[in-house]
RNA sequence: GACGCGUUGGUCUAGUUGGCAAGGACGUCUGAUUCUCAAUCAGAAGGUCACGGGUUCGAUCCCCGUACGCGUCACCA
């Protein structure tokens, strides 16, 4: 039996008011391994930014993470989710933490570890002026506290707490996405711990927290790989052996710029996702895909990430975000779906449009195969379904103009003619009588089935005309016939 | 400026003890099919593996340098 520490992995977001793309594919990582190694997946709110943590910034993280079937094994609760959440680490909002910092801090300056700062903010931002005037940016304070005797301060006075850093050494990690990565220790500042309104600053907390949690690995974006020799001091000066930590690059977005809501091509919050009509398991796949890579495989299935993910073939450069391919990767996950979850869930969509359907109704379910293959998103599906729900069709316009024409009317009425009288309304007799009729006449088909799909459907582009007819019915076929071909008298001749 | 990370066709990428005509996918284009669109099938174009030096019989893979890109330098996270 192995003695290996089971795998203890955290996501923790702090909460702006949505989840970033980004922040998913860190999550899904995390989870992915949690998952495959039957470890535990830990998710953790950090809220001290008092500002925008507000409540329903938190929701929306929970919302996005269920939506996406992220589930976690502890962290926050969740009402009418009983499997979401609890265990016996928390609490998991940092907020309510705040106890544990002040007793870690606490120990670290008894242990020569740390010490009081007593120097005002507007001390040091003159130090930083006075610096930065001659050398830039880089400037590093130096508290006259650090070498002072603790009497010399008064506890109660306003004051931060600083870390003791080390000035000479280096110090390392292998990283598990990067590799080697070591950072002299003169580099390092006295950075603070504590801020003076006895808030955690963040290289604190999230230590603090990763070990009382017993993390086993830390994955985060790459933009903390500067928080990681800092952090792994801490470990040290705690007494306590650090994480592994694994450092994922960026998603950037078409310009390269990392990709942000600035960035209005694409939508960056998780939820916009299912409000698009993606399916949770293709924004998974897709953004699985982005910066991991499993030989030549593109399409994969929860469980086969789940299966297959390694920290191995996971890329250390940054990669641009393409939503080309994610649709792609979206139909191939919607054409997954069984015809029941199909339905089901396109019946909100369909809502949304103002059609009340039912997802076992008849039409709904003949339409949804020939509708789902020119369809990528559950909002294309729903609106390929669309005229097939409606008492009128609303005509293109500019299919409108091309087919309604008057030229074209006698057409449809004599299409609506052998509708009428065809001897059954079946594909096969509809073709049958509709070709007697053309090709004595040398009509080209597209002359009639182009106004006809025009007229049923208001668009020039549907599944076939019979198919089409077939699954609007006979009597609104005939009518919707008709009803074009005054349409098109009426039209201005060509 | 300092420190760190990165660089394979437009995009995501495969390539692991250096020996391939550098593979796949998205996208693009062509053809087949059809009443349209999509799907499907058959093809095509697109790479001096950032650049320059080494090491080697031989480098996309190893070493050094250069360029470019990105990230971080807070009492934000």
């Amino acid at each position: 039996m192995s003695d290996a520490p089971k795998v203890r992995v955290r996501f923790a977001p702090s909460p702006t008011g949505y989840l970033h793309i980004g922040g998913v594919r860190t999550a899904l990582y995390c989870w992915l391994y949690a998952k495959q190694k039957g470890g535990d997946f830990i998710l953790r709110i950090e809220d001290t930014d008092q500002e925008r943590s507000t409540d329903e910034a938190v929701q929306v993280v929970l919302d996005a993470m269920q939506w996406l079937g992220l589930d976690w094994s502890e962290g926050p609760t969740v009402d009418g989710a009983p499997t979401l959440g609890g265990g016996d680490h928390g609490p998991y909002f940092q907020t309510q933490r705040k106890h544990l910092y002040a007793e870690y801090a606490d120990k670290l300056i008894a242990d020569g570890k740390a010490y009081r700062c007593y120097a005002s903010k507007k001390e040091i931002h003159e130090a930083r002026q006075a610096f930065e005037k001659e050398h830039g940016k880089g400037f590093k304070f130096q508290s006259p506290w650090r070498d002072r005797d603790a009497s010399e301060g008064d506890p109660s006075a306003p004051h931060s707490i600083r870390f003791k850093a080390p000035k000479t050494g280096v110090t390392g990690w292998v990283d598990k996405v990067k590799g080697r990565i070591d950072v002299p220790n003169d580099t390092q500042q006295d950075f603070i711990l504590m801020r003076s309104d006895g808030l955690p600053l963040y290289n604190f907390g999230c230590v603090v927290d990763d070990h009382a949690m017993g993390i086993t690995l830390v994955v985060r974006g790459d933009d903390h790989v500067i928080n990681t020799a800092p952090q792994i001091l801490l470990y040290e000066a705690l007494g306590a052996t650090s994480p592994e930590f694994g450092h994922l690059p960026m998603v950037l977005g078409k310009n390269g710029k990392k990709l942000s809501k600035r960035n209005t091509e694409v939508a960056v919050a998780a939820l916009d996702y299912r409000d698009l009509g993606y399916l949770p398991d293709a924004v998974l796949n897709y953004l699985a895909r982005l910066g991991w890579s499993h030989g030549d495989q593109e399409i994969f299935t929860r469980d086969e990430l789940i299966a297959k993910f390694d920290w191995e073939h996971v890329g250390s450069n940054a990669s641009k975000y393409d939503l080309k391919k994610f649709l792609h990767v979206q139909s191939q996950h919607l054409r997954m779906l069984d015809e029941d979850t199909l339905a089901t869930m396109v019946v909100p969509f369909l809502k949304a449009r103002g059609l009340e359907v039912a997802a076992d109704n008849a039409t709904l379910r003949a339409a949804l195969g020939p509708v789902k293959l020119r369809a990528a998103t559950f909002i294309e599906l729903a609106d390929g379904l669309d005229y097939f729900f409606r008492d009128d069709v609303t005509y293109e316009e500019k299919a409108k103009k091309k087919f309604l024409k008057p030229e074209l009317a006698g057409n449809l009425e004599k299409l609506a003619e052998i509708v009428e009288s065809a001897s059954a309304f079946d594909e096969e007799t509809l073709e049958r009588d509709v070709l007697a009729w053309t090709e004595p006449a040398e009509l080209k088909m597209k002359f009639v089935a182009q106004p006809a799909r025009v007229a049923m459907t208001g668009r020039t582009r549907s599944p076939g005309l019979y198919e089409t007819m077939v699954l609007l019915g006979r009597d609104k076929t005939i009518a919707r016939l008709r009803a074009a071909a005054e349409v098109a008298k009426q039209a201005e001749p060509a």
